[in-house]
Order: structure tokens, then C-alpha cells, then sequence
RNA sequence: GGCUCCUUGGUCAAGUGGUUAAGACACCGCCCUCUCACGGCGGUUACAGGAGUUCGAAUCUCCUAGGAGUCACCA
């Protein structure tokens, strides 16, 4: 039997991390078993349609990577995959369900269930339906239905016993029966419930492995019994822990929590982001950090996930996303940087050398805008940064070291790392100190900023023999001013 | 509250009756070094608690505690 699964998401206008992170599983899994990965959108409350919201899923799902054999805009054999689209389908089969005895029409109104919730509430007690409607005979139910009263379709649950199944992450789960309600399968405005078109469609759609999150592992015994009724075979279940924000709360866009969009925005690359979500509730066993999607898929499987909550933790990947950028190779980094140096750069530099510098020294690609904010001017500064006492560098000492690199820096033709760091190494050594007492205050002052992105002399290089010389007779002069 | 599930350092986690209880992030220290970062080396920190089974328990059982999910005409 061929493995599917599937993605099915109700369109919500953005993709938050734990979506996509259950989309990434049941990708992996039907590409490690040679399988197929379909996309379905969920879309039957009618009443939260977010224009054009299907867009973003799609396009996230193209951008990580996560190809979808069948979907709403590739096709296939078992659609349509967008829920709203297969409308009567839901109908007939709630109504086959009814004749099954598995479920059942119901006109209770709203009103007549508000007050069944409240007086349960007063006595301390959980609602649950009634089933008040079971016992209307087929001729009244028929006779209210020509009188074109409202209805709904309710799952009539046996009194007694337990429903169970293995799950294949959480193992053996049952439920009594007791505890379950008679949802409702089709509501009142035609439309069906997640209850009824979950199923139908993971059947219809021959899905044989339902990955999807933890919050279904107890209700999916309810799902189970439609699955019986309808004699269909059930599928096998996956489901998966939450992605959580700190002990206690989940991740949620709501709560203001980092969605796929945010951190492609806060400069993390998909690759990073992926990689990192991947081993947020699943391991490969090893010391494997590092996979590649590919490296995913090939050392994918249902033993290596996590029954526990998993705290999504930005420092790691940071680290992680850091990785990813030193990995890149120097034209790919460049043309990532690009955009940040388009907005951080109001001077002309050699962006190649400057990426050369900055690129291993990056954890997110945002940070590239205060990295170099220092090469356009030079920023304002005290001269208390001359200070340093592993230099042993003080404005005083600095001043007479700084006139004499500058004299020699202006006698080197060939302005380039090697070559300047050489020359500034010769006024070290002429002077017999240490070369941290040149370098140090040469860097000051061609550049105000005590940590920078490179040596003095590599910046130097960059900046370029004018713009050196003359930021160096800006410090010489700003240094005279202020002793 | 009922039901279902979860519980190894701050975080992600390895571990399936016998281990000095891995590794990674973070943190601290040292080295490298023209600052920072990278890299290298080292360090602090964990089996939620309690009973039991066993020669032996992070691993099995039970109880307690904490947490999560669910209990909609949302998915």
C-alpha cells in the first residue's frame, strides 16, 4: 500500500511555526516511505474566510521546499482539495450516516440548548446533548423537514462501552463512550464540521496516515466510529505534541509569536528554519544536528518523535540560522546580503570584500544593517574608547602612534590587508610596543565603534586609502582637540 | 471539574533494567587573535516527588504533584 498523507490546514491568512512544522513531518514521512503528500484546505467555517489566505500556504509550502503531489493549484485524481468545493459530497454521506443509524437530524433550537448549558452549569455539571431529538420517529423528522424547519445532523454515539485505537506515537488511546457528544456532522447551514469532513475526505482522498496535532488525539475515537459505520477502513493515526512558547502557553499568533513570514523578515533563512523546526519534537537518534531537507526525508521516522511539548527556543536557532549563513557560499551570501546592503550602505564599498568580512560573523542577515553603519560615517565617539587595557592603549599614547601610521599608511601603494597590516606592524616595531598599541587606535579612528566587523587593517582595505587617511585626520585632530 | 496525554540540566534532547546519565543551544573560563565573531579546549547545571518490583531502576508498576489537550453549528 502506497503511503499518503497529507497537509490539511484551514486557511488562515498566515503559517505559524507549529503548522508548518506538521506539515514538514507528514511530508517526510510520505517522501522517506516513497509515498504521496497531498494539500487540502479546510475552509467550511464560512464564517472566517480570509481573503485570499490559501496564498500564503502555498506559497510557504513552495518556498521550504514541502512539494505537494495533489493539491488546490497543482491538481489531482482525488480533488477538489478545497473543502468548500465538495460541499455536496458531506450531504450525502451525513444523510447515509442517518440511514445507517450512526447519526441523526436534530431541530433543537438555540435557545432550547442554552438553557439545557445553563441549568447543567448551575448544577456544576458538563454539558452534553440530550439526545433529544434521537426519538422522534421518521415521520416527524420527514414532516419537519418538508415544513422546511432548521436542523443539523448530529453523531448519535452508542450509551455505553469505549472506543479505541493505537496511536503511533501515543500508543493505545480509549475513550468511553460516556464521554463523548453527539456533535453535530452538517450544520444548519449545510456546511459540515471538521467532526464529518475530516473524514470523509482522509478516506476519500485515500490518506493512510493522519498526521496532525495532538489537540484531535481525543476526539479522534469519535472520528473512528463514523469511519465503522461507513464501513470504511480506518487510517492510522500520527499525532503530534504542540510547539510551545515557554512551559505553559502554545505558540500562537495571537500571543504576537514569530510566524514562518516574521522570522523570514527577521532574516533567518527557510533552510535554518526548517532544519531547526524539524528536531522540535523529533531526533535521528545520533548527534545530527545539521540536515538538509533531503538528509530529512532519507532519515525520517515516526520512532524518532517526541510525545512532550517542545519549547520553541530562538537562540538556538539563531545559532543554527548562524550556521546556515556561514555555509553559504560567497555568491549566495551576496546575493541574500544584497537587500540589507541596499538599505544599509549610503556609501560606495566593495561589497565583496565587505562580505567577506562580515558574512562569518552573522547570525541573522538583519544584522548586517548595524554591522556596517560605520562604513558610511564615522559615528560619534569619545575618546574614551582609546582606552584599553588589554592594549594598554590611552588617548595620550594613541595620539603620537596614530600621526605615525598615519605617515606610514600613506606611503603604501598597494592598499590591502597584508600589505597595510605589514606597515603597521613596522611602527610596532620601531617603537618596541606591543602591536595591539597601533592597531587598536587605528581602528578607533577610522571607524568610532569599539566592536567591529573585522581588523583595523581589513576595514582600512575597504574604506579605501582617501576615506582612511583622511578619518584618520579627523581622529588625529579630534584627539588633539580634546588632551 | 470529567476524560485523554505528558514530565531527563534554563532550552532541544540521547537513553528501552547494570552508562563516569551522551550531544547541541545558552552561560562561564582559557587558548587563538589587530576589537568582535569563527574555531579549539575546559567548566557549571538534569532523571518532578514518594512507595513498590528487582541483586540492581531514568528505564517496569502504583500513588502524588505539576503541565498540556479536549469537553463549540472552530478547525
Amino acid at each position: 500500500m502506497r503511503v499518503r498523507t497529507r497537509f490539511a490546514p484551514s486557511p488562515t491568512g498566515y503559517m505559524h511555526i507549529g503548522n508548518l512544522r506538521t506539515a514538514l513531518y507528514a511530508w517526510l514521512f510520505a517522501r522517506h516511505n516513497n509515498g504521496q503528500f497531498l494539500l487540502r484546505i479546510e475552509d467550511t467555517d464560512r464564517n472566517r474566510l480570509v481573503e485570499a489566505a490559501s496564498d500564503v500556504i502555498f506559497k510557504t509550502l513552495r518556498d521550504t521546499g514541502l512539494d505537494y503531489d495533489e493539491g488546490p493549484d497543482v491538481g489531482g485524481d482525488y480533488g477538489p482539495y478545497v473543502q468548500s468545493e465538495r460541499k455536496e459530497i458531506y450531504g450525502k454521506y451525513a444523510k447515509a450516516l442517518v440511514d445507517k443509524g450512526a447519526a441523526y437530524y436534530c431541530f433543537c433550537t438555540k435557545e432550547r440548548l442554552d438553557t439545557l448549558r445553563e441549568e447543567a452549569q448551575k448544577e456544576g455539571k458538563v454539558f452534553k446533548y440530550d439526545k433529544h431529538c434521537l426519538s422522534l420517529s421518521k415521520e416527524e423528522v420527514q414532516r419537519r423537514l418538508d415544513a422546511g424547519e432548521e436542523y443539523v445532523i448530529r453523531q448519535n454515539i452508542p450509551l455505553e462501552g469505549e472506543s479505541s485505537y493505537d496511536d503511533m506515537v501515543y500508543g493505545h488511546i480509549s475513550v468511553p463512550m460516556s464521554d463523548m457528544e453527539d456533535n453535530i456532522l452538517l450544520k444548519s447551514d449545510g456546511w459540515p464540521t471538521y467532526n464529518l469532513a475530516n473524514v470523509i475526505d482522509d478516506h476519500l482522498m485515500e490518506i493512510t496516515h493522519v498526521i496532525r496535532g495532538i489537540e484531535y488525539l481525543s476526539s479522534t475515537p469519535k472520528y473512528n466510529l463514523l469511519y465503522d459505520a461507513l464501513g470504511w477502513e480506518r487510517p492510522k493515526y500520527v499525532h503530534l505534541p504542540p510547539v510551545m512558547k515557554d512551559k505553559t502557553a502554545k505558540l500562537s499568533k495571537r500571543n504576537g509569536d514569530a510566524s514562518y513570514e516574521d522570522l523570514i523578515a527577521k532574516g533567518y533563512l527557510k533552510e535554518a528554519i526548517v532544519n531547526y523546526i524539524a528536531l522540535l519534537g523529533w531526533n535521528g537518534g545520533g548527534e545530527q544536528e545539521i540536515y538538509s531537507l533531503k538528509e530529512l526525508a532519507e532519515a525520517f521516522s515516526l520512532e524518532g518523535l517526541s510525545r512532550s511539548p517542545a519549547i520553541f527556543d530562538i537562540e538556538k536557532l539563531t545559532w543554527m540560522n548562524g550556521e546556515y549563513i556561514r555555509k553559504l557560499s560567497p555568491e549566495e551570501f551576496l546575493e541574500k546580503a544584497a537587500p540589507h546592503f541596499d538599505k544599509a550602505l549610503t556609501r560606495d564599498v566593495d561589497r565583496e570584500k565587505l562580505a567577506r568580512i562580515i558574512q562569518p560573523r552573522l547570525e541573522t542577515l538583519n544584522q548586517i544593517e548595524e554591522k556596517v553603519s560605520f562604513f558610511n560615517e564615522v559615528p560619534e565617539y569619545s575618546t574614551d574608547l582609546y582606552f584599553n587595557k588589554k592594549m594598554k592603549t590611552t588617548p595620550e599614547n594613541s595620539l603620537d602612534l596614530l600621526k605615525e601610521a598615519r605617515a606610514e599608511l600613506e606611503k603604501v601603494g598597494d592598499f590591502t590587508n597584508d600589505s597595510l597590516y605589514q606597515a603597521l606592524l613596522a611602527v610596532a616595531q620601531k617603537n618596541e610596543v606591543k602591536n595591539g598599541r597601533v592597531l587598536w587606535p587605528v581602528r578607533i579612528a577610522i571607524t568610532g565603534t569599539e566592536v567591529t566587523p573585522g581588523g583595523a587593517t581589513e576595514i582600512a582595505e575597504i574604506l579605501g586609502k582617501t576615506e582612511t587617511l583622511s578619518r584618520l585626520d579627523c581622529a588625529i585632530e579630534k584627539l588633539e582637540k580634546s588632551l
